[in-house]
DNA sequence: TTTGGAATAT
DNA sequence: CATATTCCAA
């Protein structure tokens, strides 16, 4: 559900459909791979001489995937005699001489794998892993026509969610697959398709991909294994990071190739594949980032991550990621507010629920305190300001007193929603001052309540979905906290009874930092002569400072 | 068995 | 620190 698979855009159903030139001088030979690879829905085009093929392929140079040509000791000089002018099609060379000089012929002049006759379904089904591997491995270059919706298509499918359990397997094939082929290769100039690594696959893959499978590696392209090198993995990685790091920052695309040599290649391969590769959830995020360091950080998560496929990566929560997050929740209301729903909401792929509760706990946590006391304590004077006391989309809640989550029975209550806020100018998202990015994506949904204000005096406006509006109390007691607020002096105490502190000096918070915003809800809008106060307390003199008490009840 | 959420680990 | 992971109760 969470995997919204909406767009497995070019080919659905890869490898299906994939267009097979297939060359062999024995046509019953040529019947026999024929009916198997049509078994697999592939298309199969058959050739029986070079010429044939040649011209049907240079012709229609989008017609055809992949090719099988089966050489023999009679027919190998026109078998290779294709293979040479079909550079641009994955080429698969198959015999049944077991010959370790033609196989490295073969590979020589440019088939992307050998493979020893009878052609079993085994060997013909995961062909289509040459396909995917040139178009990757095209890179810049542009390739042929045919190719593209591969790439498209994998790309798709590898950051899309996968939903389905029924092509996750393929999928995580493939994505092995790529990896492979791509670290392998790695290391050949680009330029030459000689020697494209073939990457064995059914044999090698089978069961490792998936042993962790759930849903969420994928996302995380994380999957897989220990494998020997358990510790200087962990070094490479990080070593990965920062090279991942300032080479992108370089905005050096090429300048990975060549550098290393040796494990550290691997890596290096890493970082380019990831691009493209890494269904990170970052990835959609960053790209709408204009924002220099988000992007830098994004890059950074994905190297990161992707060439780590074998271990978890961490969610940057970034600003981006952030206000998703935030929009969920307001979105959900407090009550629906849980981490599996937030993550529904939120949309993002890759994202596991742990994630999101993880970055809910935290989330709840500096809401409840860090923010409250340090408001306080900044602002102390504002108490007996005029209080704003806005309602978010979602109703800012005054938790109950004792704040305790086991004060009210019919539900957790959390403090504040508050909200959202769209980054953290200065760096942290919480950070204390000014206001933090929790804050401030809800700032822009109290627009839409402008209008509610006047009826909502004496109780708490809530939204219409309000979870809230069952439980009056809450809302009495917030406004009379508030109200408190707005005299001089008494406030203090009634603050110890009503937990609302927090809420209290959010809203104080946001007033003075939005002063221009819309807002209150939940509470009686400012009178002219709070707005006054509150003005003078900002800095215009002009306005008495006791005045606040006259709007006051 | 799964989920939310706090505690704890990294 | 920010996240991930673990633990536990529902």
């Amino acid at each position: 559900m969470v995997c919204t698979t909406n767009d497995l855009s070019a080919w659905k159903d890869f490898p299906k459909g994939l267009r097979v030139l297939l060359l062999d001088e024995d046509s019953s030979s040529a019947a026999d791979i024929k009916s198997k690879l049509e078994a697999m829905d592939y298309i199969v085009y058959t050739f029986h001489n070079e010429n044939e093929a040649l011209s049907a392929f240079s012709n229609e140079p989008g017609s055809f995937h992949v090719a099988i040509v089966e050489v023999s000791t009679s027919n190998s000089n026109r078998s290779f005699k294709f293979l040479e002018n079909s550079k641009d099609l994955p080429t698969i060379m198959t015999s049944s001489i077991d010959c370790l000089n033609t196989m490295m012929k073969c590979i020589a002049l440019g088939a992307v794998e050998f493979l020893r006759k009878p052609l079993s379904e085994d060997k013909l089904r995961n062909i289509w892993q040459h396909v995917v591997h040139k178009a990757f491995n095209a890179g810049g270059v542009d390739q042929s026509k045919s190719l593209k919706p591969v790439k498209d298509s994998v790309v798709s499918m590898l950051e899309l969610k996968v939903g389905p359990e029924e092509n996750e397997n393929e999928n995580l094939e493939k994505t092995e697959n790529m990896s492979e082929a791509q670290e392998s290769n790695e290391q050949q100039s680009p330029a030459s398709d000689k020697y494209p690594a073939p990457s064995t696959p059914q044999l090698k893959q089978g069961g490792r991909l998936l042993d962790d499978g759930d849903c969420q590696d994928h996302i995380n392209c994380s999957i897989e294994k220990e494998s020997v090198e358990q510790e200087e993995e962990s070094k490479s990685v990080e070593t990965t990071c920062a090279m991942s790091e300032e080479t992108l920052q370089a905005g050096d695309p090429q300048s990975f190739t060549e550098p290393v040599i040796k494990e550290e290649d691997d890596s290096t391969d890493g970082v380019k594949s990831e691009n493209n590769m890494c269904p990170n959830p970052q990835n959609k995020d960053s790209l709408n980032h204009s924002n220099g360091r988000a992007e830098k950080a994004s890059s950074l998560h994905n190297s990161c991550g992707t060439r780590a496929n074998r271990k978890k990566m961490k969610v940057d929560w970034t600003p981006e990621l952030h206000r998703k997050f935030v929009q969920a929740v307001e979105k959900l209301g407090v009550d629906q507010a849980i981490p599996s729903r937030i993550l529904e909401a939120m949309k993002v792929e890759g994202l596991t629920r742990h994630n999101v509760a993880s970055h809910l706990q935290k989330y709840r946590m500096h809401r409840r305190h860090i923010l409250p006391k340090e408001d306080n304590r900044r602002w102390p004077q504002l108490r007996d300001q005029v209080q704003r006391s806005y309602y978010p989309h979602k109703p800012i809640m005054a938790y109950p007193p004792y704040h305790s989550n086991h004060a009210l029975p019919p539900g957790p209550v959390y403090p504040v929603w508050g909200a959202a806020g769209s980054h953290a100018a200065g760096g942290h998202m919480w950070g204390p001052p000014g206001y933090s990015p929790w804050t401030q994506t809800e700032s822009c949904h109290w627009r839409p309540y402008q209008g509610m204000h006047a009826e909502a005096w004496g109780c708490p406006v809530m939204p219409p979905h309000s979870p809230y509006s069952s439980i009056p109390q809450y809302a009495s007691g917030f406004q009379s906290a508030s109200l408190v607020n707005n005299s001089c002096g008494v406030q203090q105490k009634l603050f110890d009874l009503q937990p609302d502190e927090e809420v209290i000096d959010k809203v104080v918070k946001e007033a003075i930092n939005k002063p221009w915003l819309p807002l209150p809800l939940g509470l009686k809008p400012p009178s002219a002569d709070s707005v006054l106060a509150e003005l003078s307390r900002q800095g215009v003199s002009s306005i008495p400072p006791c005045i606040n008490g006259s709007n006051f009840f």
